[in-house]
DNA sequence: TCCAGACTTGAGACGAAGTCTCAATAAGAT
DNA sequence: ATCTTATTGAGACTTCGTCTCAAGTCTGGA
């Protein structure tokens, strides 16, 4: 569930932009704080239908970009097609492990690199606003299993 | 220009795994192997089209991938849509920084980032194969000017 | 060298994911 | 309550890539 810091944070951020503070757009903000994994936009969409909402599949993407500029979601490409939402814990940074022979995405945090990175963007006078540290390969369980390996891409 | 030694490697591979040594994969090859930027399907197929040979999208998207799984091409979204190759260099991993203001792309290599993910790895008895690290921000140059941000996604 | 058979290719249909259009609707200001 | 303008919905559309299958071409063996 999202904080009430997190809604004032969204509602302060879309009328510092002058925009509406709409129904699809707080029942959407509900509804990715309320999955605490990473979700599809269509899985999205799928869910708050079922659960009698109206809403339409662009206004599901359109507000999802949205959610991502005001910094409570992210959007990454983990698994072979399309993107994956989840949303932002205050200030977290994490990074993800994804096992490319069950689809697990685990996630980690390590300061070390985060430090690193700051550092080597400083290196190149680079401003960065946003980064995706992935690293695929066999989970524990699926290394020692003798199963065929699914391909997932960058 | 494609080392004879990458060469050999991808018909070590082709041969390996009982795949034939064909025109259009040796074409393919030359063709990744002179370009030495990131560089999506599209423009491969056109660049080799361009210079008269025959080959089709399909083709070049399969054999795309047969490079990849030899281990001497890395195929990564850096950019907002589809992907892009790029040859590996002997052994050498590297990471990026991709500019949302311009879209450059920097490449740049950091052993103690390596490090850490290996240990990471380890942590969590889990078995890399590969990764992704990408930095998007703004280069020195677009930090300045005060150009519109292009949104660049993960 | 020639053959047979399996691997590859080419062309275009197909599919997935996301974007765009535009009329209808609904926030927000007054 | 009204007006202005942002937002929405439905579906067409685009892009990027994959699939199908007949035709073509490698390769190992005779």
């Amino acid at each position: 569930m999202a904080d009430i810091r997190e809604k004032e944070q969204f509602l302060r951020f879309l009328r510092d932009r002058g925009q509406r503070v709409t129904g699809e757009r707080l029942a959407l903000f509900d509804e990715i704080f309320s999955h605490h994994d990473h979700i599809d936009a269509e899985a999205l969409l799928e869910a708050m239908k079922s659960r009698g909402l109206k809403i339409s599949r662009a206004t599901v993407y359109r507000n999802l970009d949205l959610l991502v500029e005001s910094g409570l979601a992210r959007k990454q490409r983990l698994t072979g097609r399309g993107y994956l939402y989840e949303h932002m814990h205050a200030g977290q940074q994490h990074d993800h492990l994804v096992c490319t022979g069950c689809g697990r995405v685990v996630e980690f945090v390590s300061p070390g690199i985060v430090a690193l990175q700051a550092e080597i963007c400083r290196a190149h006078g680079f401003v960065p606003t946003r980064h995706t540290l992935q690293i695929a390969g066999l989970c524990n369980r699926c290394a020692q299993a003798p199963s065929a390996e699914r391909t997932v891409h960058a």
